[in-house]
Formats: structure tokens, sequence, C-alpha cells
DNA sequence: CGTGAGATTTCCT
DNA sequence: GGAAATCTCACGT
């Protein structure tokens, strides 16, 4: 309990990184000091180089400014004009790489989670389903804002920490969700066969 | 089951 | 002015 990843892993290569968050838990701590916390079973990848999707590729604004902060930081973004979504930020500081986490199975504090998202503590089996199954969904059950971007996950209220161990055949990747430029690039892991995996679908070009 | 429109801020052209 | 790393609801099959 309470023990998150050293800044070190924030320092690898970010489609490594990437895989390695697969399986592993999300965690935040609430002002009474609880837990709430989902396993990983989907992200995306966006690199600072060569990649058109990512926030980071006509360098910094106000918006990005994050993602252009060293690996270990939060970055979360509103879009859409209502959802937030958290990404984590990866190599050194001024390269812009970030991971979107795109799915959870939530595990810690789920009868919050569900009031955080649907007002109520008891859920239908849909709701249910629906708890953490896309970027803008899990933070809003997490509770996680603007007031969340720039946090650090080294040692704050907000962090990556191990969980079950997960083998790469149990891993898969495709094209990334909800983007039209650099479509091609299968940067999006998830883990196959796992029931909160997003139902999003994949766009073509 | 599937498809499509609307909500509404931030940034880019 | 228009698209965006999304989600929900209404409506047709």
């Amino acid at each position: 309990m309470n023990n998150p990843f050293p800044r070190s892993f924030y320092f690898q290569d970010v489609q490594k990184i990437a895989r390695q968050l697969l399986g592993h838990l999300f965690v935040k701590i609430q002002s009474d000091g609880s837990r709430l916390s989902g396993r990983i079973v989907e992200v995306e990848a966006y690199a600072h180089n060569e990649d058109p999707a990512s926030h980071s590729y006509r360098g910094k604004t106000l918006r990005n400014a994050v993602m252009f902060e060293s690996g270990g930081h939060l970055y979360v973004y509103f879009t859409y004009g209502m959802h937030y979504c958290c990404n984590i930020v990866t190599g050194p500081e001024g390269e812009g790489n970030a991971i979107l986490i795109r799915a959870l199975e939530p595990l810690e504090g789920k009868n919050i989670m569900a009031y955080k998202r649907f007002g109520k503590d008891t859920l239908s089996a849909k709701e249910y389903s629906n708890l953490t199954n896309g970027p803008a969904k899990l933070c809003k059950a997490m509770g996680i804002d603007r007031e969340a971007n720039g946090l650090d996950l080294c040692g704050s209220t907000c962090w990556i920490e191990k969980g079950k161990e997960i083998s790469d055949p149990q891993i898969a990747c495709s094209s990334r969700v909800g983007i039209h430029r650099a479509v091609s690039l299968p940067w999006r892991y998830y883990l196959k066969d796992c029931k909160w995996v997003s139902k999003a679908r994949i766009h073509h070009e």
C-alpha cells in the first residue's frame, strides 16, 4: 500500500512504459486519506517526435505545458467542451511525451467512484460496466479535473503502484482511438479479452 | 443492436 | 470558423 513507482520508471522509452503500465494500479488519495484505485487495462502512447496526433506536436501552449515537464507528472486536459482526460508524462523535461490512460478495472473505493460519476453509490450492472471504461469516464469516477493537472506522481496524492504482473501474450495493440492523424501508428495497448477495455471505435482514414 | 446529433472550451488556420 | 486523444441520449431496426 502507498508505494508509488520511482521517478526512474518514467524515464524509459515511452512505448515500453505504455506496455508496462498495463496491469498496474492507478491510485488517487482523497482528502480523508482513503484510496481510490483501478487496474490499468488500456493506454495510448503519444510521442514528442513525428507524431502529428500528439498535443505536443506543435510546441508548448498553456493547455499542454505539463506535457513538457519531466517524466512522472500528471497531464490533465479538457476537451470537447466537457470532458477531462489524464496522461502520464514520460522522458526528460522539454520532450513532450505522454501516455493517455484509456480504461481501468475499478478496485478500491468503487462506491465512491460510483457516486462521483453517477451521483449514487448503487449501480445497475450496465452502469457498473461503464464506470471506468473510457478516458473521460475514469477521470470523472476518480475525481480528476484541472486541479490535478501537473501533479507529481512521485510523492503526492496520485501515483502508479505495482499490480498483478501481465505477460506479453495478454497484451494487444492497435491504432489509437478518436484521432484522425497518424492513424496507422499502432500505439494503443490493451489487455486481450478484458471486459473493462473501452468500447470506443477506431477511426479510419 | 446500430447510427447520429448535441454539449461547449481550447487551440489552430 | 471549425475541429478536437469523448460521452450520452434519442431514435430506427
